[in-house]
RNA sequence: GCUGAAGUGGUGGAAUUGGUAGACACGUUGGACUUAAAAUCCAAUGGCCAUUAUGGCCGUGCGGGUUCAAGUCCCGCCUUCAGUACCA
């Protein structure tokens, strides 16, 4: 009987499905497991070799865990709305949700055909409306909430509106856009109802603001900083500009310090956890307040510096040209220089800016600051190396301590105040934190920089002009996007001013439209809807052309970005299909939180932060039992694609092979993969018949050396573009499901980066015969009631012992090698015997699950080996006694002692000893002291 | 610049708390089986030297150090990859 793993795959697809055998359902007698995978994008191209590997490692665990008794869930969904499907549709008219629709099937068969264990009664997608009332929801309860600083959580902004009215704002702890705003409660009470919503707004978790953003003309659409990769799209790599636009806003930043301490609670990568802590860019220090001298309107600078202790070495101040206060307090002698500054700043990009470190520049305003303690003037410069986005845009320069400052003081002549006892500054800036006392600086002479930073600040406490500050990098994240392939808001305008649909007339769906692209106003694609209209009576969408301002108004038009329908779906997973809340109570208390998140790191200050966000305002509002979603979390490292070059030489057009290159003047064409063999040797005649382009090299000559042609290697991403995608289709197809699972995992370790090489798929495949060998044979099943021997034991309880430390670790590349090594050793020990070879299977199942059900069902079984018990190690196996496995002697003062480590030290040594007086004793020796040192190796001393 | 990860045969990669470096697999070479090929099986395979055989020396990016013992620990460099950056 030969090993068909085409039919047994099938077999098995068929009746995990059938029975459902991965639906999760409640159990209280078993402890919970939850196993997630990042859902993907269905993108048109279809799922390459790649995709699959962190999938196949969580498959892994979640069948592991459930051969160790637990609840398991494991489901799986899409991630649909998206710009591809979107572009698509601008190309060719045809609606998004076809094209996902279609891509999605796609997904689907590849995914079932490598024989994953999701529950897919709990599938979703988020460009369902059934799924997005739900990202809607979310939406209004971060509209309906503002942040508590007192509580440190979210709250009802109703409760905050009760401050309000009854003591106006005087008390009121929270996270607000403008803080210095006063109102009493007689204020309040007056304020029209837009003035009060006004206000409002700079308090709610989400809220539409002016705010400058990273605008995108080429994809016509706003992007976050995470989708900008070097100052261009991530998608596309078109240019982008700053510019000011109203955008709904999530107010992250509220969070940014729970952020970084929920860090510390989870499991995640330490490179990971770092990007997150850089993002969110905790600095502390001190704001200062600087008043402009001669100012008629008493005109005030606030800087953020992390050295207070520095004060007394200001000797200049620099604005960012996009400050605020550039235009208002510059002389008018100034005026002209300074208009052209901030000109010529604006021109350049954000990109250009950064590119562009070195050159200094900068202009002088005229106007002076007051220093706060000594009241000396302070010339105030612009500067375009102070950013407008951080901090308060303005800086205090203090050149002795600052390289930045120095240098600037440097290029324009500015005074350069010491303020550090003994250290020279003729040649650059000290910027070290030590422990040199700080001297010329009034009461701060003599102390160290801690000293003098508590100081400082207590001093500027007392003059009322400058507090203890923490500053973040963390922005809020602009929430909308001019694009038609995503959430609609539930959102409606009344006199301008933004409306929440009630809850429970949701969701707002999708409108259609004719075209996708903005309209000719340059309102975003939702602009082109016709049936776009909030009827408040009703509380239906209704026609544009009924819009009268009464009880009919205009929607929102722009939609949510991307990162909105993934920052919750792992909680809904939790339950699906619920169509009265967003999930049951009783179903997130059962399953809490992910147990074991799996997916890449790219996503590590985008989805994986937002998502924390998420969570913890859900946290705030006592939806979730965990502040945190995901305990551990595992980035699964990329497989690469291994290209293939040709090399055409630029005049003659021949291709030559590569080793004849030499000095020639060749261009390097990437070639399909399919075309090249394990020796990078070219199928020249396939290459010259392929559909696609056997056109191009039809007449092409291709000079070989040794008879053959030799093409270039190189490893990079897999891309369609680059020729050097591998499709699991075609892998499955020869070799099968199993193949496919065990050789990504066999690769290399999971979190790394490795080339994908198929003609290494040979030697898994074979093991796989091998292992089917090992049960059936010509006259069929071979198992048989023997007793096993002592080595089948121990390689049976080796494997185990292996096996189970290498998942519980997550080297899944070193137990297929003990899978190679066990199934040899059996063959070679003529192992037949039920009592080994049965719970052997249960040990492969998790990677090689079809052939494991197979072999599992001939040994009599009617369940699937997934309700199988994982085996029990029992380390007695390993343990053999001296007389039949003596101690090896190697070389001179060392033995190696084959047996667990979990025997006692003590044992050990007893047992070496034994050993030593029975050498001495043969060669006429005095035994020599034994020492046990931790570790398989004993040394003897002499 | 800063942060994080990593440098081991022709290749992917093993090596537990420091304990026989190169497991396992690919590839390569030789052999068996075949008219032949494929498939399968067997053997060899870090480098250098030596041989009838046993063997010897050198080897984990580089230079030092600790130790009976270092791929692993410490100090100083180099290189690669990833993230991030006038962050005050």
């Amino acid at each position: 009987m030969q090993y068909s793993f085409k039919a047994i795959e099938e077999k098995w697809q068929a009746f995990w499905a059938k029975n459902q055998t991965f639906k999760a359902g409640f159990n209280s007698d078993k402890p919970k497991y939850y196993v997630l995978d990042m859902f993907p994008y269905p993108s048109g191209a279809g799922l390459h070799v790649g995709h699959p590997l962190g999938y196949i490692a969580s498959d892994i665990y979640a069948r592991y865990k459930r051969h160790k008794g637990f609840n398991v869930l494991h489901p799986q969904g899409y991630d649909s709305f998206g710009l591809p499907a979107e572009q698509y549709a601008i190309q060719t008219g045809q609606h998004p949700a076809i094209t996902t629709e279609t891509n999605i099937a796609t997904y689907r068969r590849q995914l079932d055909q490598i024989g994953f264990s999701f529950d897919w009664s709990r599938e979703f997608r988020t460009s369902d409306p059934n799924y997005y009332k739900w990202t809607q929801w979310v939406f209004i309860q971060l509209f309906e909430s503002y942040y508590c600083n007192t509580d440190d959580k979210a709250k009802p902004i109703a409760k905050l509106v009760e401050v309000f009215k009854t003591n106006g704002n005087a008390a009121v702890n929270a996270v607000c856009d403008d803080d210095t705003e006063q109102f009493t409660k007689e204020e309040w009470n007056a304020f029209s109802e837009k003035e009060q919503q006004h206000i409002l707004l700079k308090y709610r978790l989400t809220y539409l603001a002016e705010a400058e953003v990273n605008w995108c003309p080429e994809l016509g659409t706003v992007l976050a900083n995470d989708e900008i990769v070097n100052g261009v799209s991530e998608r596309g790599g078109h240019p982008v500009v700053r510019k000011k636009m109203t955008q709904w806003m999530m107010r992250i930043s509220a969070y940014a310090q729970r952020l970084l301490d929920g860090l510390e609670t989870i499991d995640w990568t330490d490179s990971l956890k770092e990007s997150q802590r850089n993002w969110i860019g905790r600095s502390e220090g001190a704001s200062v307040t600087f008043k402009v001298k001669n100012c008629s309107q008493n005109h005030t600078i606030d800087v953020f510096t992390t050295r207070p202790d520095t004060i007394f070495g200001v000797s200049f101040m620099t604005l960012a040209p996009e400050h605020e206060l550039v235009n208002t307090i510059t002389t008018s002698e100034q005026q002209q220089a300074v208009d052209d500054y901030v000109k010529a700043s604006a021109k350049r990009s954000e990109r250009e800016r950064m590119a562009d470190v070195k050159t200094i520049s900068g202009v002088f305003t005229g106007a002076y600051a007051e220093h706060p303690f000594t009241k000396q003037p302070i010339p105030i410069w612009i500067g375009d190396y102070v950013l407008a986005s951080y901090g308060t845009g303005a800086v205090m320069a203090v050149p002795c301590g600052d390289q930045r400052d120095y240098d600037f003081a440097k290029h324009f002549s500015l005074e350069i105040p010491n303020i550090f006892e003994g250290v020279d500054i003729s040649e650059q800036a000290y910027t070290e934190k030590g422990n040199t006392a700080i001297t010329n600086s009034d009461f701060l002479n003599g102390l160290s920089y801690k000293k003098a930073t508590k100081r400082a600040i207590f001093e500027l406490e007392t003059i009322s002009q400058g507090k203890g500050k923490i500053n973040y990098r963390l922005r809020d994240a602009v929430f909308s996007r001019q694009r038609y392939w995503g959430e609609p808001f539930p959102v409606y305008y009344v006199d301008g001013l933004p409306q929440m649909v009630d809850a429970k007339h949701l969701p707002i769906e999708l409108p259609e439209v004719d075209n996708y692209l903005p309209t000719e106003n340059g309102e975003p694609p939702l602009g082109n809807a016709k049936i776009w209209a909030w009827d408040t009576t009703t509380h239906n969408v209704v026609a544009n052309d009924l819009i009268d301002n009464k009880t009919i108004f205009p929607l929102e038009l722009n939609t949510m970005p991307g990162w909105a329908g993934s920052s919750q779906y792992f909680n809904r997973y939790m339950d699906p299909n619920n169509d009265d809340e967003i999930f049951s109570k009783d179903a997130v208390n059962y399953w809490q939180q992910i147990d074991l998140y799996i997916g890449g790191s790219e996503h590590a200050t985008g989805h994986l932060l937002y998502s924390r966000f998420w969570q913890k305002f859900m946290f705030d509002l006592g939806l979730v039992p965990a502040d945190e979603y995901a305990k551990k979390l595992i980035n699964q490292g990329m497989i690469l694609g291994t290209s293939a070059f040709v090399y055409r030489e630029e005049n003659t057009g021949k291709y030559y092979s590569k080793g004849l290159i030499a000095d020639k003047k060749v261009q390097a064409i990437h070639v399909k993969v399919e075309y090249v063999n394990a020796s990078d040797e070219l199928d020249i005649e396939g290459l010259k018949t392929d559909a696609e382009f056997g056109e191009d090299y039809k007449n092409a000559e291709f000079v070989l050396e040794n008879g053959v042609y030799k093409v270039g290697r190189d490893v990079e991403k897999m891309s369609k573009s680059k020729y050097n995608v591998v499709n699991p289709d075609e892998i499955c197809a020869k070799y099968g499901a199993d193949s496919l699972r065990l050789y990504e995992m066999f690769l290399g370790p999971l979190e790394q980066y490795k080339p994908w090489n198929t003609s290494g798929i040979t030697g898994v495949h074979n093991f796989l015969k091998k292992l089917w060998k090992l049960y059936v044979d010509d006259n069929g099943f071979k198992i048989t009631d023997t007793e096993p021997t002592k080595d089948n034991l121990k390689t049976l309880h080796k494997t185990i012992k292996k096996v189970e430390d290498d998942i519980e670790n997550f080297s899944f590349n070193t137990s297929v090698s003990t899978f190679m090594i066990a199934v040899n050793e059996l063959t070679a020990q003529k192992c037949t015997s039920k009592a080994v070879l049965e719970p052997l299977l249960v040990l492969f199942s998790p990677y090689a699950p079809h052939i494991a059900e197979e072999l599992w069902e001939k040994f009599g079984h009617s369940q699937s080996i997934s309700t199988a018990q994982f085996p029990i190690f029992d380390a007695a196996h390993l343990v053999e006694s001296s007389k039949e496995y003596p101690i090896s002697f190697n070389g001179k003062m060392r033995f190696k002692l084959e047996m667990p480590l979990d025997i006692s030290k003590d044992d050990i040594e007893k047992m070496v000893l034994a050993h030593e007086k029975t050498q001495a004793q043969l060669q006429g020796r005095t035994p020599k002291k034994v020492i046990v040192v931790p570790g398989k190796i004993v040394n003897i001393v002499g």
